[in-house]
RNA sequence: GGGGCUGUAGCUCAGUUGGAAGAGUACCUGAAUGGCAUUCAGGGGGUCGAGGGUUCGAAUCCCUUCAGCUCCA
């Protein structure tokens, strides 16, 4: 094999470049397996963002060929059919899970680059194994005899190129299970066969002897080629595809790690300088023990984890991605304080990753601040997780050391664990420093049955799209929208209709169902706006459109309920859009992206949407941000997103290539997908976005922008809800109406509001306290008025009294006064308001052994209908039955004599 | 998605079968003292996260909800 015509200069470069030694830089590798594919008609695509859109089934983007899943599964087209990329990669949760392994094996990482060819239905087998085989030896300059293949133990095809195209020896083609070599989606969907590319480490790893599969480092697999060649069905049966697609993998770190010569990725130009920053900043450099270097490599993997991770809108948070990150970033603080290291020093090592990586992904150099704030943040915080814990831990050593106990139980390591987040190496080891043994299989144990409860209650799955709909969009319509200038009496055809889960050719009066035409003026929900609604009429039909969806690529559905008449396939109608629900909608849309230039100028660049909703009668705007607005802060937002307002500046609308728009500092949504060609929509001087939606014509048009609310989401995600135009003006209107009305009831100038509200709440705290010194002060004089001297009961001076105008707090306060006049003896008092009865029994302390106040109060209370209770010294109760009270009072001495005869 | 924990004065937190909302610290006032967390006396400060229920009575029990922490997926 040979036809490397198109790229002689390339390859010649890359050889000189390789003489040179300069290709050894892991940017230089990205750079040059780039150009190779390039070179070969592939399309540039640039990695996308760590979090994956419109796919639950993934935490993370986990492979290069993530961002293509729709288009493999024909669900989505593009305007290539070959691409490659270099693409960011997490593997963390999941199936494949490498968190444990970090940093102590020289290849796993949490994240990664992945490089990667695809082609979608273009070339196949023959020249994605070309290819990769030019690149490894011929551009990257690999030594062949180092090079195993392996191919799937049935694809003699594959077996075939490699030995009869390629000219690898027999002996070095591996053939291996479907386990090892055969690779899907899931259990239906594309699936096919592999080939990998293996390097033979050998004396980099000091293995030279170990046979080819054996579970050693000595053979690393450098590169992975799925051939997508079957479609699997429910049952398990495969057809083949009509046009079988070709997606590649290889790590990014593996390749480095051979083209400069070392044993390990970490000792690639990938991690060495943030593993010797680390090294120089815990004081520990690298190569002073196993351990510590273990330690210094997971620092280095988890920082440009969370680098990475932050850069693409992620913020610690005790939930979903934003856990994860928090569990990576607080594995690396505890293992620099393994290091010695206590104080926060993460932040740096976050920030010589953006620097490092800057290059490739310039997008770093704008959130390295923000990533820095984030992480020196949680940093402080898990400290402070710590010192509970630790107090707690202190609380259990007690407690054992008290029963004489010599085991930390697993349950209490647990506890501490699951609970108060406090790590369990940790607590074995402090443990072990006041001699405490750990019960480490209970905690186990334990861990496994939570393990268990998590997993009994997982139902999470794939969103469902519609059998029909997905039939509807392999026949790929076609309907072209009207609706950012035209919106009424557009002229359209029925293309096809659906009644639940049919396609039907009519749908007759009172139907509801679906529709799809060649023409609308109707905006499909997307990018947070809802849907238009509106009618459709034509020669004999009335219809309604109460909402328009697009569940999978190219179907646009109206939803119609049919008023009068009948619809059918091929007939012509006319669409007309709810034109007042637009305005509004459109009002709030532009005010949107006003907002979010605004908060970006307020809070700062590393503002990124989360999420929006953009409706007629509201707006909704997700974004990061680290903690809640200041009052003060929401005021600048509003003031100058209504001096945009107030500016009436022309929006435009362009139709641009995706690369040259974010080039020009278009925002785009972090995950989002995004065709070749992309509209923008810009308010010049100040937004530009890309975005489908509608707009107004000039800024002029949203009068009036008015925050009503800033909360929190999740940790770490705010929202905001704003409203604009006529709602704006009508809650305007109404809020003056309200201060006219407040400033007329407190008989006061609106500016001197606050400060006579002010003023009145203090009068009223004043008054009240006054109140209830004035009642208890005639709550005194009636009673003593009442002539309150003591009976003698068995030797006991026993007052019962019923007094007025009290409430209870007063009553109790009495029942003191007088107790303590007392100085020994029983004091009853009772009063009534509301039809309601409040009794309170005190005792003196010498005597409530012998007349305890709980139990001297039942009988009374049930007396006036109701219970009571309380301590030996008090004794509160309540009834029903202010009619009684008298009567009970008078009880009282006879309820004492019975209690103390008894 | 499923567990566990927390929410009480500006701050750190007590609060027992449901029966008087507390301590330390900070703050204010007064007096004494004068060397590194001065002492003493007095005082202000609370929708006990929110809403509902049970009860004569709820910080406490039940339900709902919000926020934070933490583990599992």
């Amino acid at each position: 094999m040979s036809s490397c015509d198109l790229i002689q200069p390339f390859l010649q470069e890359a050889k000189e470049k390789r003489d040179k030694d300069v290709m050894k830089s892991s940017d230089e590798i990205r750079e040059i397996f780039l150009k190779y594919f390039e070179e070969k008609e592939h399309k540039r695509v640039k990695s996308s963002a760590l979090v994956p859109k419109n796919d639950p089934t993934l935490l993370f983007t986990n492979a290069g060929m993530n961002q293509f899943k729709d288009v493999f599964l024909g669900r989505d087209r593009r305007e290539y059919s070959r691409a490659t990329s270099s693409q960011k990669c997490m593997r963390v949760s999941g199936k494949h899970n490498d968190l444990e392994t970090v940093g102590r094996t020289p290849r796993h990482h949490t994240f990664f680059e992945m490089l990667g060819n695809f082609s979608f239905g273009d070339y196949f087998k023959t020249e994605a194994i070309e290819f990769a085989w030019e690149l490894c030896t011929e551009i990257y300059g690999l030594d062949k005899d180092r090079l195993i293949i392996t191919v799937f133990e049935e694809d003699d095809e594959a077996f075939g190129i490699w030995r009869d195209h390629v000219g690898v020896s027999e002996d070095r083609i591996y053939r291996c299970d479907e386990h090892e070599n055969f690779w899907s989606m899931g259990d239906t969907g594309p699936c096919g066969p592999c080939s990998e590319l293996h390097y033979d480490m050998g004396d980099l790893v000091g293995d030279t002897t170990s046979p080819f599969g054996a579970d050693c480092d000595r053979f690393m697999e450098i590169w992975n080629l799925v051939f997508m060649q079957f479609n699997r069905d429910s049952s398990g049966k495969m057809t083949p595809l009509p046009s079988p697609s070709i997606d590649t993998g290889m790590g990014l770190e593996r390749i480095a790690c051979v083209l400069q010569g070392v044993g390990s990725n970490y000792e690639t130009d990938l991690f060495t300088p943030i593993i010797a920053e680390a090294g120089r900043l815990t004081g520990v450099p690298y190569g002073t023990s196993p351990d510590s270097d273990t330690s210094l490599r997971i620092l280095a993997d988890h920082c440009r984890a969370t680098m990475f991770l932050i850069d693409d809108g992620i913020v610690p948070g005790n939930e979903g991605r934003g856990y994860v990150l928090r569990k990576i970033l607080r594995r690396a603080i505890r293992h620099g304080r393994m290091l010695g290291k206590e104080e926060p020093f993460i932040y740096t090592l976050t920030a010589l990753v953006a620097e490092l990586m800057h290059h490739a992904y310039p997008e770093l150099d704008k959130s390295r601040e923000y990533a820095a704030k984030v992480v020196k943040h949680e940093e402080e915080k898990f400290s402070a997780t710590l010192s509970t814990g630790l107090g707690r831990l202190e609380d259990v050593f007690e407690r054992l050391a008290g029963e004489g106990q010599k085991t930390v139980p697993g349950e209490d390591l647990f506890r501490l664990y699951d609970t108060y987040g406090f790590p369990f190496d940790l607590a074995t080891e402090i443990a072990g420093e006041r001699g405490f043994q750990v019960d480490i299989s209970g905690f186990n144990q334990e861990l496994e049955q939570q393990r268990q409860r998590a997993r009994a209650s997982w139902k999470g799955g794939e969103a469902h799209v519609q059998a029909i709909h997905q039939k509807l969009a392999a026949r790929t319509f076609k309907t072209t929208f009207t609706g950012y200038d035209e919106i009424t009496e557009v002229e359209a055809k029925v293309l096809a209709l659906v009644a639940g889960d049919e396609e039907v050719t009519t749908l007759s009066e009172g139907d509801e169902g679906e529709v799809i035409l060649d023409r609308t003026p109707f905006y499909s929900e997307a990018g947070g706006q809802v849907a238009d609604q509106g009618s459709i009429e034509g020669q004999n039909l009335q219809a309604e459109v109460l909402d328009v969806q697009t569940p999978v690529g190219g179907v646009r559905l109206h939803k119609i309920r049919v008023l009068h008449g009948e619809i059918s396939v091929g007939d012509s109608v006319s669409c007309s859009v709810d034109r007042q629900r637009r305005l509004q909608t459109v009002n709030n849309h532009t005010a949107t992206h006003l907002l979010q230039a605004a908060l970006r100028n307020v809070l700062g660049e590393h503002v990124k949407q989360a999420g929006s909703l953009v409706a007629p009668e509201r707006l909704r705007f997700d974004f990061t941000h680290y903690k809640g607005l200041s009052s003060w802060e929401l005021h600048d937002i509003e003031e100058k997103v209504n001096l945009k307002i107030r500016e009436n500046i022309k929006v435009q609308t362009s139709v641009q290539d995706l690369d040259e728009a974010i080039e020009a500092g278009a925002t785009a949504l972090f995950g989002e997908k995004y065709d070749q060609k992309v509209r923008v929509v810009s308010v010049p001087g100040y937004s530009k976005e890309l975005c489908g939606g509608t707009h107004v014509d000039r800024t002029g048009d949203i009068a009036l922008f008015k925050i009503l609310s800033e909360s929190s989401i999740s940790a770490g995600v705010r929202r905001v809800e704003a409203i604009t135009g006529e709602a704006a003006v009508d809650r305007f209107l109404q809020d003056e109406a309200l201060l006219g009305d407040l400033s007329h009831q407190l008989n006061t100038r609106r500016d001197n509001l606050s400060a006579a509200v002010v003023k009145l709440v203090g009068e009223l705290k004043e008054a009240s306290k006054e109140v209830d010194r004035l009642r208890l002060q005639l709550a005194q004089q009636e009673s003593s008025s009442a002539g309150s001297e003591a009976r003698e009961i068995g030797g006991i001076k026993v007052v019962a009294q019923k007094v007025s105008n009290v409430d209870r707090n007063a009553l109790r306060q009495l029942a003191d006064q007088i107790c303590n006049k007392l100085q020994s003896g029983v004091v009853v008092l009772g009063t009534s308001s509301d039809g309601k009865v409040s009794l309170v029994v005190m005792v003196s302390d010498d005597l409530k052994g012998r007349v305890p106040a709980n139990r001297l109060i039942q009988p009374i209370a049930r007396l006036v209908g109701g219970g009571g209770g309380g301590k030996p010294d008090l004794a509160e109760a309540g009834g029903k039955n202010p009619d009684a009270l008298d009567e009970a009072i008078q009880q009282t001495y006879s309820i004492v004599e019975e209690q103390l005869g008894a």
